[in-house]
This record gives structure tokens, sequence and C-alpha cells, in this order.
DNA sequence: AACCCAGCCAACCGCTTTGTA
DNA sequence: CTACAAAGCGGTTGGCTGGGT
């Protein structure tokens, strides 16, 4: 499988782009979109790849991208995902509007992995446990298997196991309630499901936005879950459906939501279905 | 003023995944 | 099913900038 022949072209342009390479970027797009990059720096008359036309537009050059600072609640949210997807920065930035993986990856990188290093340092000298999230390059979706058995697919890296076990250290960083319980890998297989505690919906969902209920909503029809669900709570959600069968042929998406639910101690561990 | 250094971020590199003939 | 092209993605690099000495 040969890899796509790329910038190595003789006369392709590299470095920082101009700004009349931008608005003939951002002219060729508007009057023709992006069908085909490959294509595309010869018909907008641009001396660069296209994988490299690609990134600028991606992620500078879109007309929906924010920018800017972030803000404490962007950041805290990249801190919960990341918690619960690790390096996966597309998928983080799927969940910020506006925001570039790129952007992602490097502010965390910068700013969010020293924030949450001193806030641990800060919780050990108060006598806590605390682990190290997997932040760093070494915390790729490879060597984020499950060390419970179930590590052949896209789960491994949105697995209970990733996260949740070094999530109690960060609880209020993340701002799940105290009263979540992180379960215990341990848990008995033949367990019946615990029941949801109703301050974490009323807390994490209901009271949340609206995308993120509408979110839920979709991974609710989807998933089609067994759930015991106080009635009112599924009222707020009405696409609630108990249904004795679990379909884990889900995506990331998903991977997102099932770890929201696995912390609130509503469904078992993926390892022991 | 000159130099050094650390932080930031845009851009690149190369591997993986996806689409298609 | 296979081979290949194209796109996507995450890790890394390198230039710029601002603060400190």
């Amino acid at each position: 499988m040969g890899r796509a022949p790329c910038c190595e072209k003789m006369g392709l342009k590299k470095g920082p782009w101009t700004a009349e390479e931008d608005q003939l970027l951002i002219a060729f797009i508007r009057q023709h979109g992006h069908g085909n990059w490959r294509a595309l720096p010869k018909q907008a008359g641009l001396l660069r790849c296209g994988k490299s036309c690609r990134l600028r537009w991606t992620n500078y050059l879109r007309p929906d991208i924010k920018r800017g600072n972030f803000s404490k609640e962007e950041e805290d949210t990249i801190i919960n995902l990341h918690e619960m997807l690790g390096n996966r920065w597309s998928a983080i930035a799927a969940r910020l509007p506006g925001r570039t993986d790129n952007e992602i990856k490097n502010v965390w990188h910068t700013h969010l992995k020293k924030r949450l290093k001193n806030y641990q340092s800060t919780s050990n000298t108060k006598g806590q446990t605390v682990t190290e999230p997997k932040c760093d390059s070494n915390a790729s979706s490879e060597s984020n298997t499950m060390n419970s058995g179930f590590e052949s697919s896209e789960y491994a890296s949105v697995s209970p196991q990733d996260s949740s076990s070094e999530l109690s250290s960060v609880t209020d960083l993340t701002g799940l309630p105290n009263n979540v319980v992180i379960k215990d890998e341990s848990m008995d297989t033949s367990e019946t499901f615990p029941q949801i505690d109703e301050s974490f919906w009323s807390e994490e969902l209901s009271t949340g936005n609206s995308t993120m209920q509408s979110d839920f909503a979709g991974f609710a029809e989807e998933l089609q879950f067994q759930f015991p669900l106080s009635p009112s709570i599924s009222a707020s959600f009405g696409t609630m459906e108990h249904v004795n069968e679990y379909n884990f042929n889900i995506d990331d998406d998903m991977g997102f939501w099932y770890n929201l639910l696995i912390k609130a101690g509503g469904l078992p561990e993926l390892s022991e279905i």
C-alpha cells in the first residue's frame, strides 16, 4: 500500500502561509468547495500540496473556527473528555464547536496538562491518592487497552479502566458530583445494575445544555440499554427504552456516553458482558 | 542593548483508515 | 479480494515572541 506522495514533489511550497495564499484558498473553496484536496491546489493556483491546503483550511481558515482563548468551561470540557477518550483529539474537537483538534492538542500540552499536574500535586499534599492521567504522548489508543479482557476494539480507548479508576482523583476538577461512585474493576459480573443516583442525572444531564441532552437522547436511542432510570428522568429524555439487550457496536459518541453512564454506576462495564 | 530561554502554536511528517476501481 | 489513492489523524518540529538576566 503506497503512501500518498505529498510535498516531496518539486516546486511545492512549505512553511507559513501568506495572506495571498489564504485568500486564494478561501476564494476557491467558497466557489468550488473542497471535494478533492489533491486536485485543489492546482485548480486554485496554489503551489502547495493538497494535504497542506486541507490542514490550513481545517485548522485556520474555516469560517466556523472560534479564535481566541479557551474559556474555563472549554478547558474543563477538554479535561473531562481527555479523561474519557485519551489523546483522541479529533473526537474531543467534535464536542467543542469551533475548536480544532490541533488547537485542542496544543492547549492540552501547553496549559491543561500542567494545570492537571498542579492540581494533583495539591491533592497529594492533602493525602489523596492521585494517579497521573494518560495525558502524554504515551497515551495512544494502542496503549489504552483495558486490563480486564475487552481489548480488541475501539472501546479500548474509551474504556472505563482507562479513566474511571483514575478519575476519582480529579472528581472535583471534572465537575462530577461527589456522590458519583466510580465502580471497581473487579465488580461481579452477575451483579444486577445499581440504581442510578438521581442527583447525577439532574446535575450532569437534566441541567446540561440542550446539545448534551439531545446527544444523550441519541445515545439512549441507539444503544438501547437496560437502564433502571427513574420515571421522572426517563420522561425528561423521552427516548429511553428498557431493552434487555446490549448493542456494543457503538461509535465514539456512544463511548463517551457509555463512560458517563458507567461513572454513574448505571451500566456494567464492558468486560463484564 | 544583547543575549538566552521557555512557552506557544502553525505546520509538517508519517502512519492508519477509508473509499473505490 | 486486492491494490491503490485519498483523506484523516496524532505526534513532532521549528520559528516566533516575550520575559528575564
